[in-house]
RNA sequence: GCGCCCGUAGCUCAGUUGGAUAGAGCGACGGCCUCCGAAGCCGUAGGUCGGGGGUUCGAACCCCUCCGGGCGCGCCA
């Protein structure tokens, strides 16, 4: 619908130009939007006043020569005038409306792929949550986040792959060994010290602790996986055979090297941990392409100093490399090898980015969490020190996620361990409701999450609004297979009978889908989903009330009609649910 | 102290990148089921867009400043 006005549109500004009404430097990109006040228009631009400012004319002027100037000769524009500042109001020919529903029903109208582009093979780093804990709700949000624009990328032209980088080494997961090493040897009846804040005191770590002892419920991972990444040195034939058995008491007997036991207790851990965060995101409906450890990296984390290096970017100080990050805006320069020779995180990071690009993708995105902050300045620098555009990295940031139940906000320290893992969030609210109101919400704001609301299956619940449309259409399409009423195909269907006004305000809406889905996946902001989605329901709920789509057996044309407008909108509910990987019921 | 984010209706939030009388959900109030699902529809009330200044035909949006809230500022990850 969109796409025939703006060709109109540029017919005209160019027929304007011919007749030197206008000077055009070039051809602007045209907005079309739907006017907030109904009855307004059907579909209105501000593109002449766009102008006016760029040709210092006044907008009316603009306008009355793009008016003038289109062409007379279409089956769309059935009125058109010039109001207020200098918007253009467009009213269209109910054939219009008929013609646009026949596409959107045959899949004519979905998002043209990007003008500029072929289509960008993209890398999604989201969750990315340690293997020191179970994922909590800000993962879960990211997660909802990453999963959705993934979807959004292939629907409009680019290939997007979802990583979930596993940090996998470092002081945190020897933290992690220790902290199972004190438990296991707690389970032995010793006494163990209290722990340092920076172990790791949750139950997860005794669970742990008990499955090496006697044995894991699916030993099988890390005769797989763990061999896999970590090779057949940490995961031997014994080590596995104990592992599945359990060690009993014999853990200390059978490693007694201190380094070889915490090397192996950090790898079990870890290969446990994230198999436990993937079940959970599989739950989420969410299946990542690719799971990169950061131990996987190997020398590169070396190559890519050494890359930095022969640019010019690295010197060293007390002792320790550096990275002179300011030379490419961030704050401070940053270390990359500390005194004592081992890499930092940020290190391992310039190579996993590194690795990335040489993986062939045309730009990266990652979805951080909010305490990462200080991390996109120096990753951004470490781009380009590389020898990359900047652009080609784009860092976003998923904001703190506070739950609210009572109307009070629930504490959580991770410390005492009192904190919510998505796990218990999916038991708690469902996964259509947890991805519905983390979607719905602007990625960098703090998001308060009403557990009340979004457990409630009422009609204070957005998101059952939104279902219930489709569910709705279900069961009339039920009833209309009972009535022996057929659902006409888009090439066979009648749709003359379509002139009511509900039924065009709702061809509209759904014509509306494939900006609305450029629009959030160029701004990475699928929170328009969930808006339009309530708009369109609200939009096919107020058509319902006015129009009846069986009934009356001598109206049978009418009837078919609306039953092939309803299976539309159906697919266009379903269609976006469907990107945001929420469930369109037929029954609720 | 420095940097980033946020401040819009009683509550939770949108606002398509500077455009029309600032919108939606929930909550409040008033109507609508002999008929396809009332988990619905229609209507009413509710605003100094945190305050002030500036830029221009025009600002919730851009600039400056102040106030309030959050987060970050490790040779941790």
């Amino acid at each position: 619908m969109e796409n025939k006005v703006r060709i109109l549109l540029e017919k005209a500004l160019l027929n304007a130009q011919e007749k030197g009404l206008l000077t055009l430097p070039e051809v602007p990109a045209i907005a079309l939007e739907l006017p907030k006040e109904k009855g307004r228009a059907d579909l209105s631009t501000n593109v002449a006043m766009i102008l006016a400012k760029k040709l210092k004319v006044p907008p009316g002027l603009v306008a009355k020569a793009i008016v003038e100037n289109l062409p007379n000769d279409n089956h769309v524009i059935e009125k058109v005038d010039v109001a207020g500042p200098g918007f253009i109001n467009f009213f269209f020919f109910n054939e219009f409306f008929q013609e646009t529903l026949r596409e959107i029903s045959s899949g004519i109208q979905k998002p043209t792929p990007k003008v500029s582009q072929k289509g960008e093979k993209i890398l999604l780093e989201f969750v990315g949550a340690n293997p020191t804990g179970p994922l909590n709700v800000v993962n879960a949000r990211a997660a909802a986040l990453g999963d959705t624009l993934a979807r959004l990328f292939e629907v409009t032209g680019d290939h997007a792959e979802r990583e979930f980088y596993v940090n996998d080494e470092g002081s945190q997961i020897e933290n992690l060994a220790r902290s199972v090493e004190a438990r296991y040897l707690e389970l032995d009846g010793k006494t163990i010290p209290e722990f340092p804040e920076d172990w790791y005191a949750g139950e997860y770590v005794k669970d742990l602790a008990k499955f090496i002892r006697d044995g894991f419920p699916k030993p099988e991972i890390f005769g797989t996986e763990g061999k896999k990444i970590y090779g057949e040195s940490i995961f031997t034939k014994e080590r596995l055979a104990l592992l599945r058995e359990g060690f009993k008491d014999k853990l200390f007997t059978k490693i007694s090297d201190e380094k070889t036991r915490l090397q192996f207790l950090a790898r079990t851990a870890v290969i446990y941990m994230v198999n436990s965060q993937r079940s959970v995101l599989e739950r989420f409906r969410l299946v990542f392409q690719s799971w990169f450890f950061q131990s996987q990296l190997g020398d590169s984390v070396d190559k890519s100093i050494a890359v930095l290096k022969e640019h010019g970017h690295i010197y060293e100080q007390d002792g320790a490399i550096w990275f002179r990050s300011t030379t490419f805006h961030d704050d401070k320069d940053r270390v990359l090898i500390r005194q004592d020779g081992r890499p930092t995180y940020f290190s391992a990071d310039i190579a996993y980015h590194a690795y990335k690009k040489k993986r062939g993708f045309d730009r990266l995105i990652d979805l951080l969490g909010p305490d990462h902050h200080g991390y996109i300045a120096r990753t951004k620098a470490a781009i380009q020190a590389l020898g990359y555009p900047e652009d080609t990295l784009e860092i976003y940031l998923i904001q703190l996620v506070t739950l609210m139940s009572g109307g009070k906000p629930l504490r959580m320290s991770k410390r005492a361990g009192e904190f919510i893992t998505m796990e218990e969030l999916l038991d708690e609210v469902g996964i259509d409701a947890a991805r519905w109101y983390f979607l719905n919400r602007h990625r960098d704001t703090h998001l308060e999450f009403d557990l009340d609301l979004a457990k409630l299956q009422s009609d204070e619940n957005p998101l059952y609004y939104v279902q219930y449309a489709h569910a709705r259409i279900a069961s009339i399409l039920r009833a209309a297979s009972e009535q022996g009423v057929k659902l006409a195909s888009a090439s066979s269907i009648d749709l003359t009978p379509l002139v009511h006004a509900a039924e065009k305000e709702l061809i509209k809406k759904m014509a509306q889908i494939p900006s609305i889905i450029r629009l959030a996946a160029e701004s990475r902001e699928p929170h328009h989903l969930t808006r339009y989605a309530v708009e369109l329901a609200r939009t096919f709920h107020s058509f319902y009330t006015e129009c009846r789509v069986l009934g009356d057996p001598s109206e049978k044309k009418v009837s078919q009609a609306r039953l092939f407008l309803v299976a539309s909108c159906k697919k266009v509910l379903a269609e976006i649910l469907g990107l945001m990987g929420i469930s369109s019921p037929d029954k609720m």
